[in-house]
DNA sequence: TATGAATGAGTCTTCATTCAT
DNA sequence: TATGAATGAAGACTCATTCAT
């Protein structure tokens, strides 16, 4: 996980045909899900290989080192995954019916946050001691909250410091995924939490006067 | 070649002596630092040990292994840490000055995370595989999490779901912490995030019509 | 930092290849060789790598552990040599010249001896703390020792007590066989040691009227 | 346990005062028996010195280093334990009631075995990668073996090849207590075991005529 | 291209021995 | 003398990466 700025090797390829492009997304899903699943230090890249139904050795000509399937892997998920959010997002936002649909998004949300399990904890270590990672992740967190104020903007919504409202509306919500599907708390009532997240939200981006 | 699961903790000293006392105490801290700065996995008990000034034989004299420096070091720091926010937090805390003083707890946080760094985020991957660091985790949120409704009663203030609310503004003042510390954000106006975070809390805790 | 005890030996081979047998035959007998002159605490995985001119990593595809290449070893070696042994027994063994064919037997058993050196030894104190090498010894000594009263009395010897008869001249030839080859002793004439246990195993076997 | 011929160093003291001998006899002593019950390579120095009641330092005032221990413990044993065994066996054979003695000799080394336990086994393999522990071996063994035909001819036993009579019995015996102590085998009916051993060296010391 | 066996540096941990007090 | 904390070399085992086939 050592940071080299080394560019990526002649002999990785960057497969053009159909088979090859097919087996290197075989690669990074099995890839990404094992390493979400078990975290990446806990993961081997002979167990990629197997999940993936391929040999050691052909890994390593899709990708540059095991760190590669990780950041490819959280390439492909953020665009499997983001865009589809982003559009749902788009389409279900409106004033009349805000506290319902952002409902739905929270548990959009939630689905979401149980396919990365543990490597969504160990990416913040890992973004730390790794310059590539670190990219990723400020690529991935810019891409959505800035996406998210232009959407709010086309709704009609419209409130002063949205850019850092937005940012505190995202992380309630960050966190509301996490609790519920990492730590989940008999002490908490969870319907409770989420109408509460709901209205904080409320009063983030249409002021208190709104809030019921 | 042993066949006897017999416990290895009766060789675990624990120092009654003040030179032992400090030693254990030095390598916890200079582990702990280690630990948090370049995260569990790339930290060796030859770079704890080197960086304690001691020989790496005697980190096992302290230490059952080296999950148990981390553990060591965690609870070193939640004392350390928690025990003084939670008296400031207490001292501060009352209804006139709520804002004034909330924005005092802040940057009190901002302080304690600069201490953890990357650790504080391999921590929760590291509680997913580790039922050790998991106890931790879940004993140290909870002593935080259980401790603040009751502060905040005893300051006057009551409002429903009391629990649910401390939880959503604990999480949002980690949040902030953690961006200001580990992702500072050029596009963002820190101090137009502090206040929207401090009226979002203020929402929660004393209701719409007192907010500003 | 793992906190499940799932089975490793999934990732153990049991080499179907012809080249991979090959190769794990090269390292358990390389192995077992420097196990018995050497010693089990004696003998580092990279001494039985570097014998079997293969890396250390290579070994642990293809054992679990050291102690599963002494366990290889040993059945390798009790296959090799028990099982002609027995049939040389079965083969020879008759009464009109009992003697002779004891005294070839005898000679058999010496060479066998001669293999095992050292650790023949020390197998027995690893017995009474490794419950895996515990096993393999019992099953060894009572193949041997179940086996050879049915072949006597298929031979026409047949005098009471014989299970128990068997294990003293069982023990007997294994004390003749390491003392000549662990403990040359010049004081002993080894010809009239080897007639007085043919003696003596013959007054067991057949009686006091037919010892010459 | 590699093999130096170095002198002892000067450091070591031969205990002159009487305390300092009661130490060093207490640490041979613990020492000897740890080593013996759990092996060599099982025990640590510090679990010896922990035994004896002495700090670890002090052990290596007294001894060369762990196996010093070792062989000054088997020396201890050998002297304790051999002297009373030859003595009691000068005192009761005679051929008058031969097989009853014996068999009080056969008890009496089951008594012997019972201390030594696993190192009993060990032994054997350290002697052969050490010469300081195979020089006691051999000492030992001849120090008994070569005592006992003097004994018997002092009683009038004297048959030809008395040496490797002499030491045919005595493994016998050997084997007899290893069997009982290490091995119990249900299969075996000791009492008959024992019977025939007695009457196995009946026939080796006086002649299958007066064998019952 | 593909395979998966092979490599070997790197990791945690132990323990005989030493040495400051 | 005595202590027991400290040392550090050495060993078992892992795994990202390479390479012969």
């Amino acid at each position: 996980m050592k940071s080299d700025t080394a560019l990526k090797s002649d002999s990785i390829r960057e497969p053009q045909q159909k088979r090859s492009i097919a087996k290197k997304k075989r690669i990074t899903e099995a890839g990404i899900q094992l390493l979400c699943e078990k975290g990446y230090y806990n993961t081997t890249t002979v167990d990629i290989a197997k999940a993936a139904h391929v040999s050691t050795g052909i890994v390593y000509s899709y990708f540059k080192d095991k760190k590669d399937i990780l950041i490819s892997g959280l390439d492909m998920l953020s665009e499997q995954a983001v865009a589809p959010l982003l559009a749902t997002f788009q389409e279900k936002l409106n004033l009349s019916d805000f506290l319902e649909h952002m409902e739905d998004l929270l548990d959009y949300f939630v689905d979401f946050h149980i396919k990365f399990q543990s490597m969504h904890q160990e990416l913040g270590a890992l973004a730390l001691s790794d310059p590539d990672v670190n990219a990723f992740m400020v690529k991935f967190e810019k891409s959505l909250v800035n996406t998210l104020p232009n959407i709010c903007i086309s709704h009609g919504i419209d409130v002063p410091n949205m850019y850092e409202k937005i940012h505190i509306a995202f992380d309630m919500v960050e966190n509301y995924c996490h609790e519920v599907v990492f730590y989940p708390d008999e002490a908490m009532d969870y319907v409770v939490y989420k109408q509460e997240i709901l209205s904080c939200i409320h009063y983030l981006l249409l002021g208190s006067e709104h809030a019921k």
